[in-house]
RNA sequence: GGUCCCGUGGUGCAGCGGCCUAGCAUACGUCCCUGUCAAGGACGAGAUCGCCGGUUCGAAUCCGGUCGGGACCGCCA
């Protein structure tokens, strides 16, 4: 090595040895006849210091240097002087006094402060990310993930779980997102599409035998890439086989548990998680996904106001749907454009319209209160624990569409309100999900994947009878209100797997073309199995507070999936595309 | 496909019809300086305000378009 020390670890127990260092310029005070400069490294910093008179060579190369030179320093650790020690560093005791000092290269001025924590714009950081991988934020964040993963990866390794690696050229599906795929040379006009999750492959290997899988798998998905959702995800996979649905949610909780204690910033509040079926997830939050920490939890008005003549309520409680309410707190004087706001919330989720009733002492407030008798207007606000000064806002419609918009406002409003408590992560499991959802035009979608097999043997009855109430072996992993992965236990069996695809609209004969070799897997001795898939960029995000993904991963891209450090996408040789039988029609678009 | 926000010396911000010959901090260059650690001091260089067009006597500033970035909706089994 070109060093004997890092810079993170001279200490006073070294004074007096003669040591070399090899780092990066991090600032330099030059003081005349006196240059002190600190070197970095990923280790630490350690202060350089040069005198004329002293070492006249040694001083001249560091009055030479400027920020960011990599230089290689040999000189003598000795204790600072008296006053001059610097608490703030753990090498702040000591300094190391040059006597020669090589510069293995020079550098630019750098794009951006490497020892200042500035914000910087996201393209430049990603264009010079070998420079701002130097700075400390970043660096941190890559040191939390890596150990993270790492743990992870022995955690389960520990545990019996095989660690395999699962192909990234596989079959491509219509299902789910759009596929990222690759040409085959072999095969004109024939393509391979990157994995958008191990899901087939690693029940594959179940009924292989191989009993216990884990994988920190990366996986791709060609949509819309948002601040928490990036091309290039990293899950953790795993799978078990003769596993119960409690199984996977032991071992995963273990797991997690171990994790967020080991490297969260919060201490977790949720110790066991709590499993939460779905159903009153809805009900008390107006989603899979709550954020319970803060409550103003959803109210039902349907029975409050059931036989009121306002035609909106009405209508909705004719055709089966519901009232679904939120009570704010002390926002009685929220403006026209403040429920203006929420109500454009509700319509994102579905909702045509919001209606709002603030109590004002002991009046009530509302551009529809002359549609409600006294007796309803007092029900409402008994119903929903109104208090004076709060404002209720109602949707509705139906059951799901009404919860989900109300869910939307109180997921809005409890941060804007600073309802949430910040300073803890609760941490839990959601369960008993519906195994398949209705579609806006009228046919079945899963909830979960359309390998995820019924939970009792009469929800698999169900599947034949009355699909939409069939519940699912699903759970999912939600942290603060984000959705950390799921899993389920699997259809094993042909024929329920082929009902299952039906469910969808899928025939068997396509799902012979699509899922053949899992269909056919499972008639070789299948076992009973299941497992789950986490976000890993999306744990490391949480992990480190972060409201952004792309912190959390070395070389990310742009929304519009463009890597400024590479220059990619790019063109590729007309040769190259000759050979696979591929010709461009769209122009290439133009980047500056 | 859509909505909203942003684009001003290297970086981060201010300026939002004339007072801008574009301001501040920092970085950068030269010089001074023996104990600093965001060292200090002096001097200096550096931007036609993303791009195109329009309104106006006059545009960084207003309008339209366009490009780039970000947040969100759609989408993401």
């Amino acid at each position: 090595m070109l060093r004997t020390h890092t810079c993170g670890e001279a200490r006073a127990s070294l004074a007096g040895k003669e040591v070399t260092l090899a780092g990066w310029v991090h600032t330099r005070r030059d003081h005349g006849e006196l240059t002190f400069i600190d070197l970095r490294d990923r280790y630490g910093i350690t202060q350089v210091v040069a005198h004329a008179k002293e070492n006249p060579a040694a001083h001249k190369a560091l009055g030479k240097a400027r920020n960011e030179w990599v230089l290689r320093v040999r000189g003598t650790v000795r204790a600072r002087p008296e006053g001059t020690k610097n608490a703030k560093l753990p090498t702040g005791e000591i300094e190391v006094a040059a006597s020669e000092i090589e510069v293995l290269n020079e550098s630019k001025t750098p794009p951006f402060y490497v020892n200042e924590e500035t914000e910087v714009e996201e393209t430049l950081r990603w264009k010079y990310r070998y420079v701002d991988l130097r700075r400390e934020r970043s660096r941190e964040i890559m040191r939390l993930r890596h150990e993270v993963t790492n743990f992870i990866r022995n955690f389960f390794v520990e545990r019996g779980f095989w660690e395999i690696e699962t192909t990234m050229m596989i079959r491509s599906d219509p299902t789910g997102a759009r596929d990222f795929i690759v040409p085959s040379r072999y095969y004109p006009g024939k393509f391979w599409a990157l994995p958008q999750s191990p899901q087939q492959l690693k029940q594959l290997l179940m009924i292989g035998g191989i009993d216990k899988y884990v994988q920190i798998a990366r996986i791709f998905r060609d949509e819309d890439p948002r601040a928490d959702r990036i091309y290039e995800a990293t899950q953790l996979d795993i799978e078990m086989t003769f596993a119960e649905p409690g199984d996977v949610m032991d071992v995963v909780e273990a797991c997690y548990t171990a994790v967020f204690e080991r490297f969260a910033k919060k201490p977790l509040r949720t110790k066991p998680f709590p499993r939460m079926t779905y159903e009153e997830a809805i009900r008390r939050y107006g989603t899979d996904r709550p954020d319970t920490r803060f409550a103003m939890e959803l109210v039902d008005l349907t029975d409050a106001v059931r036989g009121t003549g306002f035609g909106v309520f009405k209508d909705a409680i004719a055709s089966g749907g519901a009232l679904r309410a939120v009570v704010v707190p002390g926002r009685a004087a929220a403006s026209r454009k403040d429920v203006d706001t929420w109500t454009a919330v509700a319509k994102t989720r579905g909702a045509k319209g919001l209606v709002s009733f603030a109590f004002v002492g002991a009046e009530v407030r509302s551009p529809v209160a002359k549609f409600f008798s006294a007796d309803e207007l007092a029900r409402l606000r008994q119903t929903s624990g109104a208090t004076a000064g709060d404002i209720v806002l109602v949707v509705a419609d139906e059951y799901r569409v009404a919860s989900r918009s109300i869910g939307e406002i109180r997921r809005q409003l409890g941060q804007e309100l600073g309802l949430v408590d910040a300073s803890a992560h609760h941490m839990m499991w959601i369960h008993r999900f519906p195994m398949f959802e209705r579609t806006p035009e009228g046919t079945w979608t899963f909830s979960h994947n359309p390998f995820a097999g019924p939970l009792t043997a009469d929800d698999a009855k169900l599947l034949e009878t009355d699909p939409g109430k069939a519940i699912s072996s699903q759970y999912d992993l939600v942290v603060d209100g984000n959705e950390l992965g799921g899993g389920s236990i699997r259809i094993f069996n042909r024929a329920m797997q082929e009902r299952a695809l039906e469910v969808l609209g899928i025939s068997k004969d396509e799902a012979a073309v699509r899922f053949g070799a899992l269909l056919d897997a499972l008639e070789y001795g299948a076992p009973p199995e299941g497992g789950i898939a986490t976000g890993m960029d999306r744990t490391v995000m949480i992990l480190a507070g972060l409201s952004n993904a792309r912190e959390t991963i070395a070389f990310p891209k742009t929304q519009t999936g463009y890597d400024p450090l590479l220059d990619a996408p790019a063109p590729v040789d007309a040769k190259l595309l000759e050979e696979l039988g591929l010709r461009v029609i769209a122009k290439p678009e133009k980047r500056p």
